[in-house]
DNA sequence: CAAATATCAGCCTCACTGAGATAT
DNA sequence: CATATCTCAGTGTGGCTGATATTT
């Protein structure tokens, strides 16, 4: 090897879930760093996310539409909940559930988490066009869709 | 949110960070799951790979040319050795250093996870173009090769 | 009874850190 | 002394399973 040490091996070049992947430690090494300090992670990021967009949600949809598993969710709306984030409440017309509402911290919090990730998707995506990188986002967009 | 339920939030989608990570997520599932009953996962594949690619290597390099840590490398190794799959021998002309080779028994186990993966691969896929494919695996290389 | 929800306890993988021994 | 290699011990994250209690 020597000369080669740097380089990766064409077949693993050529596999699209091994570049995938390679690509999502990086992405998950800027935006882990991007976020240190401010007591969220990705996933509460994601869930701040949905409750904007979609409103009021009980954990079980919010699990479905950010792909975080019912068992995780738990403790990330315990933590949220303590942070002031978010507001858990029981659902009046359905027993069991839980309304998890947005505050307006948890608002703010989420667009200052926003601006933060922003800047660690330059970060990722330097070296490709904006074009390139909307390329990059609706293929795999796709992808996701079909799964 | 209810019949938004499936749906992912507009913010994530736009994002390259979690869109790259959730399709990693999907890809992972699929070769994981393509590589059961063969004794072997995925960073044996990369490092077999490697190994066929660039000859005998040091561990080292190897890691490096993988994206593996060097502290993984050698549980990996151990494992790939006691299967027969590589050889690891001392360098005669650096003390501390291993030479890692591919056996004949590693080079046919090499190929057929490569069968077992490409199918993998084409699942992941499914709904991309040929072209398509090629571009996000081109695109992504270029995001790897700038970090 | 079936299906959905929230919760808990715990597993396994894998990327990563830190340190030590050995060598150039 | 600085640097590189191999090794080990151990950490933390995160995706996931299984079980339980409750409700529709």
């Amino acid at each position: 090897m020597d000369d080669a040490a740097n380089l990766h091996p064409a077949r693993l070049r050529a596999l699209p879930s091994w570049v995938i992947n390679q690509a999502a430690i990086t992405a998950n090494r800027l935006t882990d760093q991007a976020l240190t300090g401010t007591g969220s992670r990705r996933y509460h990021f994601a869930m701040l996310a949905a409750l904007d967009e979609f409103g009021p949600s009980s954990q079980a949809d919010l699990g479905r539409c950010t792909g975080i598993d019912r068992s995780d969710i738990v403790a990330a709306i315990n933590a949220m909940v303590e942070q002031g984030y978010v507001r858990r409440s029981p659902d009046p017309n359905h027993g069991r559930r839980n309304i998890i509402t947005l505050t307006d911290a948890g608002k703010k919090h989420l667009e200052s988490l926003g601006d933060l990730l922003a800047e660690a998707q330059t970060e990722l995506v330097r070296g490709l066009s904006a074009k390139e990188a909307e390329t990059v986002i609706d293929l795999l967009n796709r992808v996701l869709d079909n799964h």
